[in-house]
DNA sequence: TCTGGGGTCCTAGGACCC
DNA sequence: TCTGGGGTCCTAGGACCC
């Protein structure tokens, strides 16, 4: 979907699709903390991006329209969306609340049907949601992925598997799924720039350096792509984490967020019917230093005030230090359905 | 620039079992 | 004395995705 969230909000609120939209956090008159999530294309045009500091963005472009996200709004929509799609393909995969593989091998003959199926559901989603997409259609998910963002918004790319080297050569690596921000630095200092640049390097100081990683870069490289459509059915861990609005020292209060973030994963996982095994706190101090610490019972529980003394004290060993905590945060892990496991409280 | 929140997966080390 | 090999599970950190 293009720019999903701030397309969303700009369905609801017509008035605003002639102004810069930024949905993130509260920039507060440039003391907020927290990143942009989504902007539409008038913000872009000052410099606004997603992920980048809501202060920065204020400072660009003070006058834009900043909307708290509204997930609600954003997963109904998404649903529905998901429905239209799942229609299409032998196989789907959701990917975030806005993103979707669809493997339509058997659907079509041709890339040329491709392409019209894909014109057909941007059509089916423009005249139920109201909304734009872009679509990219290829030989497997990697190039598809990147051909959806090479037309953007409400565009079309089709990449076939001869053409597939030609059309990632000149791209940045950075484009490559699981090429993030210290990939693509430690690539760069080898004189990678490029995927045509990935593609012609020594392929063993690569596995040396990336282990699997690497394996699979060497191949992205050449447009070839193994993984296979498949949908995602069981959750693995369920997390909530806060950065207070200031950096606090205050025990009692960090304690009380704590509980409230039990209490929050408590309720889901009683509604996902599901029991832990694991708890991990994780504590980011007012330097960016980040921990995280944790403990396996040796039985699966459901129970609140389990989760609670746990995670206390996980906790607590790292609030005697001399240092103001940003945000604190518990994740729970290591399922069992609560339908088939014996209870134990 | 001053860095959210919800996730997944990988790595490396260590404990422990037979 | 100086010590194998197969396996599982746990822990902490980190990179990456949207």
């Amino acid at each position: 979907m293009d720019q999903f969230y701030a397309a969303v909000e700009e369905r609801e609120r017509p008035e605003f699709k002639e102004k810069p939209v930024v949905v993130g956090a509260d920039p507060k008159d440039g003391r907020g903390r927290g990143v942009v999530s989504t902007c539409n294309y008038n913000a872009r045009k000052y410099g606004v991006k997603s992920g980048m500091p809501i202060t920065r963005a204020w400072k660009l472009c003070p006058d834009a329209i900043f909307l708290r996200p509204n997930y609600k709004l954003y997963i109904e929509t998404s649903n529905r969306i998901m429905i239209i799609l799942r229609q299409y393909p032998d196989k789907f995969e959701q990917w975030g609340l806005d993103e979707a593989f669809l493997d339509v091998t058997s659907k079509v003959r041709s890339f040329e049907e491709a392409e019209k199926l894909a014109i057909t559901i941007k059509r089916e989603i423009h005249n139920k949601e109201k909304l734009t997409c872009s679509i990219g259609v290829g030989p497997n998910k990697l190039v598809a992925k990147i051909a959806s963002d090479f037309k953007k918004p409400d565009g079309i790319t089709v990449v076939r598997q001869n053409e597939a080297k030609e059309f990632l050569a000149p791209l940045s690596v950075r484009k490559l799924l699981w090429v993030g921000k210290k990939t693509e630095r430690r690539l760069n200092e080898m004189g990678i720039k490029t995927i045509g640049d990935l593609a012609n390097f020594d392929t063993r100081i690569l596995k040396e350096k990336f282990g699997m990683m690497g394996s699979y870069y060497i191949l992205a490289a050449q447009g070839i792509d193994n993984c296979e459509v498949v949908e995602k059915t069981t959750v693995k861990s369920v997390s909530r984490e806060r950065t207070f609005e200031e950096d606090t020292s205050d025990i009692d209060m960090i304690l009380e967020t704590l509980n409230r973030l039990c209490r929050e994963i408590h309720e889901e996982l009683i509604e996902m019917k599901i029991l832990f095994k694991t708890v991990t706190i994780k504590i980011r101090y007012e330097n960016f230093e980040t921990h995280t610490h944790g403990k396996t019972l040796s039985f699966f529980t459901g129970n609140l005030q389990n989760l609670q003394k746990t995670s206390k004290e996980l906790l607590e060993p790292y609030l005697v230090r001399q240092k103001n905590v940003r945000l604190i945060g518990v994740r729970t892990s290591n399922f069992a359905s609560s339908s088939k496991q014996k209870i134990l409280l």
